[in-house]
Formats: C-alpha cells, sequence, structure tokens
DNA sequence: AGTGAAAAAATATAAGT
DNA sequence: ACTTATATTTTTTCACT
C-alpha cells in the first residue's frame, strides 16, 4: 500500500467506472500495472468490494433513525447480533461505549416504521430500554470512505 | 422502478462488477435491456454512483466513533455544515431531534485522533457540549443499502 | 421496453525489460 | 514492478419487433 494505491482507491471511490487507461492516466502508470494493483488491492481485501451507492429517498427509505438499545439482562446476546445481520432495516449496529450497549442505524420509508421496529425487538425479548434519534437532514452522508476521506 | 429494477439493484450493489448478461441470466434480460436500465436508473439518480467498498482497518481506520454535538449558542450553522462537509474524518454528520443538535460519525486510526477532532471543533468555536460514544464492535456495518436491505 | 447483431471499448493475459 | 502487444470479454449502439 503506497501512494499510488491510495490515489487509485481514492478515484475508485470517486467513480469505479473509470477505465484502466483513464485512471494510468492520472497516477501515471500503463492500464496493466492499474490492474495489477486493483487486482491485489481486491486480494488482500483492502477493497471489500465494488459496489452503487444508491439514494435511500428514491428507494422509499428517506427516514435515517438511530436507536440506542439497552438489552434485556436475560437477553442472549450473540441472538441479538444475529438478529441484526438479518434484518433488512439495519444498516448499523455497533456494541458501544457508555449507558447504552447498542447503538442502531436503519432507514427507513417513514417514522411509523420505526414504532414497528421496536416492537419486534420488544417481541423478540432483546429490548431493555431503548431511545430514538430521527435525523432532521445530514450535512454529510453516504457512509462511505471517499477520496478525500482517506 | 419496478420488480426487475429492483433486481438489478440488488445484484450491482452485491456486485457491481457483474456483467449485463450476468446480471441479465439472472432477471432475464437481454444485456442490452439491463443497460438500458442501468443507464436510467443512474440518470434518474437512484444509482448515484459505482464506488469500491473499502475496509477501513486496512486503511488506518479502525476506530469508529460517533460525537454529540450541542452547538455554541453563537455559532454560525452554516459555516458549521461546510466545515463537517470539508472535514476529512467526518463520514456523517446529522442534524437531530432529541437534546443534541448534531450526530457526527467519524473514523479515526487511533482513539487518540477523537481528542483532537474535538479540539479542533472547540478551536472553531462550533461547540457548546459535546459527548462521544465509541465502538467496540460491530454486528452490522458498511453503511450501504445492500441487497438484502432494499 | 425489449432483442440480436455489429462495432467500439475495456479488461485480462502473456512475453519481455 | 512496469510496459507493450495481443487475446478475450464486455459494453455500447442501432435497426427492428
Amino acid at each position: 500500500m503506497n501512494s499510488l494505491d491510495h490515489q487509485i482507491i481514492g478515484l475508485l471511490s470517486e467513480d469505479a467506472k473509470r477505465s484502466l487507461a483513464d485512471i494510468g492516466q492520472h497516477v501515471g502508470l500503463s492500464p496493466s500495472s492499474v490492474n495489477e494493483r486493483i487486482r491485489r488491492l481486491t486480494e488482500t481485501g483492502t477493497i471489500r468490494r465494488f459496489t452503487v451507492d444508491l439514494d435511500p429517498g428514491k428507494l422509499d427509505r428517506s427516514t435515517l433513525a438511530f436507536v440506542w438499545i439497552a438489552l434485556r439482562d436475560d437477553a442472549d446476546e450473540s441472538a441479538f447480533r444475529q438478529y441484526a445481520v438479518d434484518h433488512p432495516l439495519i444498516l448499523e449496529c455497533h456494541h458501544v461505549t457508555g449507558s447504552w450497549s447498542y447503538l442502531i442505524k436503519i432507514r427507513v420509508g417513514a417514522i411509523t416504521e420505526v414504532e414497528s421496529f421496536i416492537s419486534d425487538l420488544k417481541a423478540h425479548r432483546f429490548l431493555g430500554r431503548s431511545e430514538t434519534v430521527i435525523a432532521l437532514s445530514s450535512a454529510v452522508d453516504g457512509g462511505f470512505l471517499r477520496k478525500n476521506r482517506l
């Protein structure tokens, strides 16, 4: 991982459809060399995958909410984690420091879905207490490590 | 945006390097049709861009922190938002409901950088109060809207 | 909207420095 | 490691249904 790799990563995260030739021009390498570096970055796991950045609003997921969770004392924590992995609305679920045990980030179509989300947590007997925070607007979003963020 | 588009989006978000032919096989369309649908999804902004999912750990950004911010009473809020946009460590910055005004998500190489991050907020006279929560581990991460999350 | 065929472009491979 | 040249695959375009 040297400076060239960083540059390549920066260009790819900005637009992964750039051709190897185009990237090569920017960083001063031939297409084959760029190709080989991307292959290695992918192999070593620095690049996890090529993907698309989607607009949540266009996919009926305009509402962003953060839900703090305190698990029940008798909750099966590994079952909870698996539940989070499988849950279609949960984008992030972090075990955190502080007075809450987990911070969950969800995107839903409407605020009413937050309520059913929490009800479901209760029904599964995971939930002790919770507190929900709604995002009114986002100055920065995307969640990616981006070009100017490396 | 019909079911075929959703399927295509799902496949792309899983692996945006799949060929049009491959996607076509899965959804039952010709490569040209898939191409046309992806073109339209991109044009309408449903697909914002093609990008790469990077491993923060491999890029010296292993530490994930959430910083709750209450702005100073006299803070210039639009200046703060611009500061957030320009800041290299800030992955997300949301204006939120509740007793805090903003929730910021940052990824840093080491926990010590969180301190300098907050000092800088203070130096810019944005910060009233703040509270930092560190992620100890993540059951779900990535931040993308993913295949099974549409 | 979708298809199939042809053209254009991009990627992957291999031989040489 | 990188480059150039070649082979292969993919993407794009277009005439037609």
